[in-house]
DNA sequence: CGGATATTTCTTTCTATGCAGAATTTTCCG
DNA sequence: CGGAAAATTCTGCATAGAAAGAAATATCCG
């Protein structure tokens, strides 16, 4: 596949952002190829496109699988398997925010509650101590129960929260 | 200062997780240590408590206060520096998302109008490309156009938006 | 079954970044 | 003004993680 000068800016630029956002440069590299693809593509041609090793891709689509961010598909006559990404915004941001909760946010939980319960337990803990933790967990806590319901919604729904922006406040005093 | 073994526990994630979150060990355990502490410590003290260097501790503390996470004291007869850390964690969301705007977000928004404009004035571009560029472009800028109405808003509306969860659409259709 | 094509796993570089320690600069007090 | 204490900047090394390439495995078709 061809990248024109504005394709390849975009999968530059989406790359080393991945960087800064807990994926490797290869995985959102790929990404962004597949997310401005207008057709599926094959492991061998994003190998070429990005020049990367095919390996690479390999492990990549593996790890964007992993994320939900993109699925197979084939064509009569080939073989091969051809990729494409999801391209619906809202999907992407939810589907990435659902891997990095599970794989961050979660296990942080754990460690937030077994500390909360082991400075209740010693004696001699610092009560700013146990404050600071426990403070922290019922914060984490209280915004993962409001992501856990906003992420059912439906999109329309969503759309709406956020073009409603601050004034959601004047609906609530209602 | 002495780290108990829940400090220690604490402090030993929030600095793995800082690393999976765009800040290195360094800067997350510094941060952790300082948010558990009863009152401000000196660098020295950072230092030995953490077992880093005087050097590294210096650089992170630069990192956190360009987040503003940290703050300077001083103690009469004493003049090094002593660093305390915001200890709201809704202050500490806040500053995180504010700076990692300006570093990630903003950039990619300007990314991505460049696209916008260049694959709109390149003749040849595929339709589809453009369409995919443009609706990550809408979807970023509305985002942030909501991130920007509601961090304005006072702490009080954000806990209530919080704690109404998804029944903050039952008022939207009112 | 055999061999071509496709894919994955394993091993080996390579490189960016984090961090320590040295060197330098700044600050402050006698 | 010295010179001690504190803080920062600089330099280089060590290492984790990323990516390449080799080797192994799987898939499919004649």
């Amino acid at each position: 596949m061809h990248l024109t000068p504005t394709m390849e800016r975009f999968v530059l630029h989406w790359g080393e952002m991945g960087t800064r956002w807990g994926v490797n440069r290869s995985v959102a590299q790929i990404h962004a190829l597949l997310y401005l693809s207008p057709n599926p593509l094959p492991a061998e041609d994003i190998a070429e496109t990005l020049s990367m090793a095919r390996s690479n891709v390999s492990n990549s689509i593996r790890e964007l699988q992993s994320y939900g961010l993109i699925s197979v598909t084939h064509r009569i006559g080939d073989r091969r398997d051809h990729f494409q990404a999801e391209t619906d915004p809202w999907e992407i941001l939810l589907r990435i925010a659902e891997e990095r909760k599970k794989r961050e946010i979660d296990p942080a939980l754990t460690m937030l509650r077994q500390c909360a319960i082991e400075a209740e337990e010693q004696p001699g803990t610092d009560p700013y101590v146990k404050e600071r933790i426990t403070r922290m967990l019922g914060f984490v806590e209280s915004l993962t129960g409001w992501y856990d319901q906003v992420k059912r919604l439906p999109r329309p729904a969503m759309v709406a929260i956020v073009n409603a922006g601050a004034r959601i406040v004047a609906f609530l005093k209602k």
